[in-house]
DNA sequence: CATAATCGGTTTATTTTGTAAACTGGTTTA
DNA sequence: TAAACCAGTTTACAAAATAAACCGATTATG
């Protein structure tokens, strides 16, 4: 049988968990799309850490970054995928079921 | 003029928000003391990363950790410290005021 | 018009964590 | 008296976070 029980710590998604992409994807799921400094700004991180972090949730298929230019500066744009969603929105039911009605 | 942004990521505790440490604290902030045994056991988690996450728990104040014997058995007994509830109380604030109230 | 500073990042290296494995010391059971 | 078990700790290893250094292009500055 599964665990069910209230502390249920591994159903927790580390790759959400972090803070710094903690703060990315409740960013983007309320921004929908933001630009690598934007988000290095709102979140004051530094570039690296950034780059870093995103290229993580790029790689788990939570977010697309797209590279485009605007007039001649380069820009880059990060949004939520479907499934970069849908594991956040899974990710707050599982916070919210371990520190519960607290919050 | 310090952040007062939304996404104040900087303001959640690291030391608490390691997914086993924050099922340590959400557990004892019910509980008000906990046996080693029974945190393991409701955790899911091994013994030895469990000792090692408590010590640093109790090394940043936030539980104390009092061994004594039941019988024969020795038994290490967890609860927090004033600070400790503390923490955890502002920490759940931190992540309420991020996450907000899609909680 | 060089050259220095800035923007927008990436890569690499270092430090810090988290986790697992192995070990310890005592206890019960066979 | 040996085997298995309980209650942990220590140590070693892997993964993650962070910081530092680097890169290429662009925009001021003397």
């Amino acid at each position: 049988m599964p665990s069910v029980s209230r502390f249920d710590i591994a159903k927790i998604d580390d790759l959400i968990h972090s803070r710094l992409r903690l703060g990315v994807m409740t960013y983007l799921a309320d921004a929908e799309v933001a630009d690598f400094t934007e988000l290095k700004a709102v979140l004051e991180v530094t570039q690296g850490n950034l780059s870093v972090q995103l290229r993580k949730l790029e790689d788990a298929g939570y977010v697309t970054i797209e590279k485009s230019f605007l007039g001649r500066k380069s820009r880059t744009q990060v949004r939520l995928t479907k499934d970069g969603r849908k594991a956040f929105a899974d990710y707050l039911k599982a916070l919210e079921s371990l520190v519960g009605r607290g919050m």
